[in-house]
Order: structure tokens, then sequence, then C-alpha cells
RNA sequence: GCUGGCGUAGCUCAGCAGGUAGAGCACUCGAUUCGUAAUCGAGCGGUCGCGGGUUCGACUCCCGCCGCCAGCUCCA
């Protein structure tokens, strides 16, 4: 029990401690253990998390926070910032500060700076940085009145701290960091001192806006981060290398794919390589969205804006549009399906016993980005989507979002074996409609998320205009994450068409339509997974499965043999004919990442067999023409993300 | 769109105090007929992103435009 000047604490395992009132952090921790005496960062009392130099003046949960959490590392990097802005002071010392926060990999300052800094200058700015991580200055908290702080930092000269000053609210505590000569407006919390960071890079320095404002001013941000070990940061340089190697924008061009010409900015021109790729994702939509019960529909790509204005997109969405005028009337080249659906599925009466009415379609979508957001692949301005509407009743609702959940899992768990996780998007400051039927529609992706048992955060305001959405962000080969599938719940739309259908009463009903896609834009989708397998596609969508390298040119004829013998199952295969020795068409092939060689020459030619060679598994020996060309279709249907050619890709 | 950087052969890049461009790979041809990641030789290829200006002369300096890259903002 809790005595008059003592507190207590509950640890994680549930075992209670009790300290004098006023107890240091630091000491209580030293106290659990040594070793965790070393790796705290900071600690957590209840949901208050707090340095280690603070003084606990009540009991409660207690959490010791390390690099392994998520608030810890938090912690660490945020200091991280304050030693950059430090550094940055001492070599600029008319240097305005702006922001530092931790980001996800990292941290970044904003400063505001006349001379334009350089990556020569970042150099001496982080060998700054090193030395007062040597200095190993203990940091200390001090809170201030308003005009206190406001003095403190009119004597530093701190423009942008004063602004930030004068937009605290009078209820908000204004709290100080000071480390050796430096002091900071900070909210905290930090790690005890700078000696505790122990490797940190500065990675690039690039524009932002004074509070993401494009009419405020350009301030200098500079990226780092730190780690908690160097060996931990060689690896974080190293996957952005990785990353920056896989570049589908890179790989895109080198593996004959696609490229994009000046002529056409956003849009990719698809070589025919590329455009195997492109049609097998869209085959297996169609395939799988049939088995699903859609319908693929096809409607028209440019329409007056009679149509956008009930839509809706005239108001929301105009300046994203391509718009052409003709003879005195404008249309918009559309950027979504979803108003052509409408107009589908108000051509005829329908009867609730035609919903839910699922209709798709792999139309082509134009979109104006604004120039700067360009990005590959990953951000086109033209693109197909595995788009689709589905008109429900609304006690259909959950059911649909089910149905659209089990075809998310199919794609991405079943065929890509991705990890992927889920937003739910609530209602933006420009929305169209009703408050409360948001709420509703809000409610009811939840509770269809809690029947499927599938955990998801909640996005404040990064819904549609139109309505809520799900969105799925896919974790890729790097870790890192991509949004792709949608499912948007939308009441609008069927009520600006007046869409309706019969009821099992014979009155009108309004059915409420759902927008959702799965891939996405196939696109970035291809684009995603262009970097995700760094190229080397699983065989299904290679387009090239095989390539036949007869080893002389007198074995061509069988070469081309063993290639229309592919080619009869369906299997893309090619024989590579040049004047060239084994070796050189084995490193091409290797380079294309062709998934499968086919070595042939006399020995081969004269048992009719095959020498296989797999580009991660190496030679695989030889085989009879017979089982290969088995084994290679059995792979290839079952869409195989692994080679089932050879002895043990029998199974 | 905004800020900064960049734009030389199909690709990767060199070059220049201003004197009208060079390498490797690719491609073509020839020789070689070859067994699992680079055979040798020759040739072809550039109004140095586009347009203006300064200059006797501009790939090089200045201005404008286009595109790309890193961010900001926005988003599939």
């Amino acid at each position: 029990m809790e005595e008059p000047g003592e507190i207590e604490i509950i640890l994680p395992d549930g075992s209670r401690r009790t300290y004098p009132r006023g107890v240091r952090a630091a000491d209580v921790v030293r106290d659990i253990g040594p070793r965790l005496a070393r790796d705290a960062i900071a600690v957590k009392l209840d949901d208050e998390i707090l340095e280690l130099f603070r003084t606990l003046d009540r009991g409660g949960r207690f959490v010791v926070l390390t690099w392994k959490d998520e608030e810890g590392r938090y912690c660490y990097r945020h200091t991280a910032a304050h030693v950059l802005a430090q550094a940055v002071k001492r070599l600029y010392p008319d240097a305005d500060l702006a922001i530092g926060p931790p980001i996800d990999d990292g941290f970044y300052y904003d400063i505001d700076l006349d001379k334009r800094l350089t990556p020569d200058d970042l150099e001496a700015i982080e060998a700054e940085m090193r030395r007062i991580i040597a200095e190993d200055l203990p940091l200390e908290r001090f809170e201030l009145p308003r005009e206190e702080a406001l003095r403190l930092m009119e004597e530093r000269g701190e423009p942008y701290k004063i602004e930030l000053i004068n937009d605290l609210g009078d209820d908000q505590v204004i709290s100080f960091y000071r480390q050796g000569e430096f002091v900071d407006l900070c909210r905290g919390p930090h790690a005890a001192s700078t000696g505790r960071i122990k490797a940190v890079k500065l990675l690039n320095v690039a524009g932002a806006y004074w509070r993401g404002d494009e009419n405020r001013p350009m301030l200098q941000r500079i990226y780092g981060t730190a780690f908690e070990s160097e060996q931990e940061l060689q690896e974080f340089l190293w996957r952005r290398e990785e990353a920056r190697r896989r570049d589908h924008r890179r790989l895109g061009p080198e593996l004959d794919l696609f490229h994009f010409d000046d002529v056409a900015p956003g849009y990719a021109f698809w070589h025919p390589k590329g455009t195997i790729i492109y049609n097998e994702l869209v085959r297996l939509s169609r395939e799988l969205q049939s088995r699903y019960g859609y319908q693929e529909v096809r409607a028209p790509d440019i329409l007056k804006t009679d149509l956008w204005r009930i839509s809706g997109h005239w108001e929301h969405y105009r300046e994203n549009m391509f718009l052409i005028e003709d003879e005195g009337t404008v249309y918009g080249v559309k950027p979504m399906n979803c108003p052509g659906h409408a107009l589908i599925f108000k051509a005829r009466t329908r009867s609730y016993r035609d919903l839910p009415l699922r209709m798709a379609e792999y139309g082509h979508l134009n979109r104006f980005e604004r120039s700067g957001t360009l990005h590959g692949l990953l951000r086109a301005r033209g693109f197909v989507q595995d788009d689709a509407h589905l008109f429900v009743r609304e006690d259909q609702i959950e059911d649909e979002i089910l149905h659209c959940l089990a075809l998310v899992d199919e794609i991405y768990g079943r065929i890509f074996e991705m990890d992927y996780s889920i937003d739910l998007s609530t209602r933006p400051d420009d929305f169209m409609g009703d408050p409360a039927l948001w709420d509703r529609a809000e409610s009811m992706l939840a509770s269809a998320l809690e029947r499927a048992g599938r955990s998801y955060r909640v996005a404040e305001k990064e819904g549609n205009f139109y309505g809520p959405k799900l969105d799925f962000h896919m974790v890729d080969s790097l870790g890192r994450r991509w949004q792709c599938a949608t499912v948007q719940l939308d009441f609008q739309m069927p009520q600006r068409f007046d869409l309706v259908y019969t009821g099992e009463d014979g009155r009108e009903h309004r059915p409420v339509m759902i927008h959702r896609a799965i891939m996405g834009s196939l696109e970035r989708f291809i684009g995603i997974l262009l970097e995700h397998f760094a190229g080397a596609f699983p065989t299904w969508l290679s387009p090239v499965q095989a390539r036949v390298i007869p080893v002389a040119a007198d074995y061509a004829g069988y070469a081309r043999q063993v290639r229309d013998r592919l080619a009869g199952r369906g299997l893309r295969a090619e024989v590579d004919e040049r004047n060239e020795k084994v070796g050189w068409k084995i490193r091409q092939a290797q380079l294309e990442k062709v998934p499968y060689m086919l070595v042939v020459g006399a020995r081969e030619a004269e048992a009719g067999t095959v020498a296989v060679r797999h580009r991660d598994q190496g030679d695989l020996g030889v085989m009879p023409v017979d089982a290969l060309v088995d084994q290679l279709a059995a792979e290839v249907e079952s869409r195989s993300l692994r080679p089932r050619v050879g002895a043990e890709g029998a199974d």
C-alpha cells in the first residue's frame, strides 16, 4: 500500500515497487536493473512520457522505454534533432530555428538561413554534432510563463519560436529544453543527455514551407537519422541504397518494360514486355472478379461537364481534370469511372433482386496532377485501375465490405504474400452531404472490420469528398508501405444521380454505392511490384519465362524446337541465337531476370532434354523437355511465387 | 504549383580560362562455333533539352521555357 511520502509503481510484469515521492526516474530504472539502465532512453508513467532526469511525484504504471519501443526511438531522435539544431547554431549563429520533430526513419529540423547548405556543409554540421555528442551534455527541462518565454526567445532572436508560443493555447504548458549553451522551445520528451545518441547521419537538405503553407517562407529542412548503434545505421543506409537501386524508374527502362518521354509528362509508354505484365495482372483481376460475381463494363472517356456537375467532381475535383472544348461545349476527361457506372445503372430499371450489382471497368483514367507531384509510375497522370462500383442495399453494406476484404486477401495474401495494414479514413473538411450519414457510414466500415476481426487505424479527415473509406497499405520487401487497395462508401452519388431500385415492397429505394479498387492503379501496382521483386518477377509475370540458349549455332534448330514446345503450352519462351558464347548469353539472361535458362547442345539434342538453370537457384540439372514443359506450365498456372521446376519442384 | 539541383550518343558518364565533342556498354558488320555471369576487331551513332541574348566565336556565360530529381503541398 502507498504510504504518505511514497509512491507505488507497477511494472509491466505486474510487480509493484514503492519509492520515496520525488525519486528520479533514472534511479528507479537503475534499481530495476543495470542492463535496463544502460538501454533506457526515457520512461512512461501511465500515459505520460518522462525524461530520465525527471522526478516522480506520483505512482502508476511504469514502463522503461528503450530503442525497442517506438516511443523510445522517438525521444532518442527528437534529441538528435536538438543536437542538429545546436550544431547549426554553433556554425551559423544567425540561423533561425523553426521546428524539428522525429519522423519514422529519423528526424529533421527546419531552419531559416540565408546561406544555402551544401552536402559539404552537412558534413561539417554532422562533425559538430559528433562533438556535441562527445561533450555528453545533460538535458534540462524548464517551464516559463508566456511573457517570460516570449522574452527568452526575443533575446535569442527566434522569430519562428515566438510565433509558435503565440499560437499556444492558454492551457498549454510552455516548456524549454536546455543542453549546454543551447535552449529550444519544445514539448519533449527527450533522452537525458546528448551522449546518449550513438550513431547519427545527416541525409539531405530540401526546401519546406514554414507550416507547410506555400505562401509562407521557404525554409531549409535538414533530414537526418539516428540509431542505437553504428551497425543499425549502416543497415539503414544499405536499405536506402537498395531502394535506390530498385527504383522502378531505373529498372523499368533497363528491363525494357516502359519509358517516359518529355512529350507526355506523367504518362508511361508501355513496351511489349511491360504490356505483358500489365495484361497478366488484368487477366488475374478478370479471373477473380468474374469468380466474385462482377460484371465488366466500358463507359466513355470524355463526358460533358453537365455530368461532372451532377457527380460533384466539378465542384470538388475540377483542378485535377483535363478539360476539352469543342464547338463551345466543355468536356471533362474522366478521372474516375464512377459517374459512368452510375449512368449504366440508371439506364434501365433495377430490382432489389439485381443487388448487389458489381460493375467493374479497366477504364483509362486521366488526372491532372501538379507537375511537382509526378513520380514515375507511382504517381502518373494516366493510369488504369482495377476499378469497380458496387450498388447495394443498405443492409448489404457490411457483407459487401467483407466480400471486398476477401478479394484483397486473395490478391495480396494468397497471390503476392504481402502483408498489409488498414486505415479507416473519416470525413474531410471539404465534404459533401449530411454529417449524420457520414457518421453512420463510418461506423458501418468499422463494424465490418470488427466482424472480420481486422485491426485498423483511424485516419482522421482523410476520406474522399463523397464518403469515408478503407485504405490498404501493402508492405514490400524493404518494409516500405504503399497504398493500393481502397474501399469507399458513397451515399452521395446515388442521390445526385437519383439512382433507384424497386424493392420487395414495390416502392423505389435508394441504393448505396461502394467504390473499390484492389490493386489500385495498375501503373502504380506494377511500379511497386517492380521494386518489391527488384525486377525479378515471379515466372507467371515474367515477360520472358524461359530463354533457350544453344551452345553453338549448330544447335539453334533444336533450340527452336524446344521453344516451340514451350510456346505450345502458352509459355513465353525465346531462343538466344546470337553469335555469342554461352557464358555471355547466361549473363545477359541473368541481367534481364529471365527465370529459366535452358542450355542445349549436342547431348541435349540427342536425348531430347534441356540443361535447366534458374536465375536464383543456378544449375538444376538436365531434364527431359516433356517434364520441363509440364513443371513450368504448372508453376505458371498456379501463379507460384517460387520456382517449381526441378527435383523438389514436382510437388 | 513552390524551393533548390540537374539536363552531353539508346544507356552510364567524361569534357570545356568560351575556339564547333570523347569513353565503355548497346547496335551493325567481320572473324571465332564456343557448355552455365563479359571472345577479338572494325563500323555506325550527338544542331551537347528547346528558344532567345552576350561574343569574332557558346555545349561552356546570361535570360526565358520544357522536362527530370530531392523535398513541400496533394494523392491511386
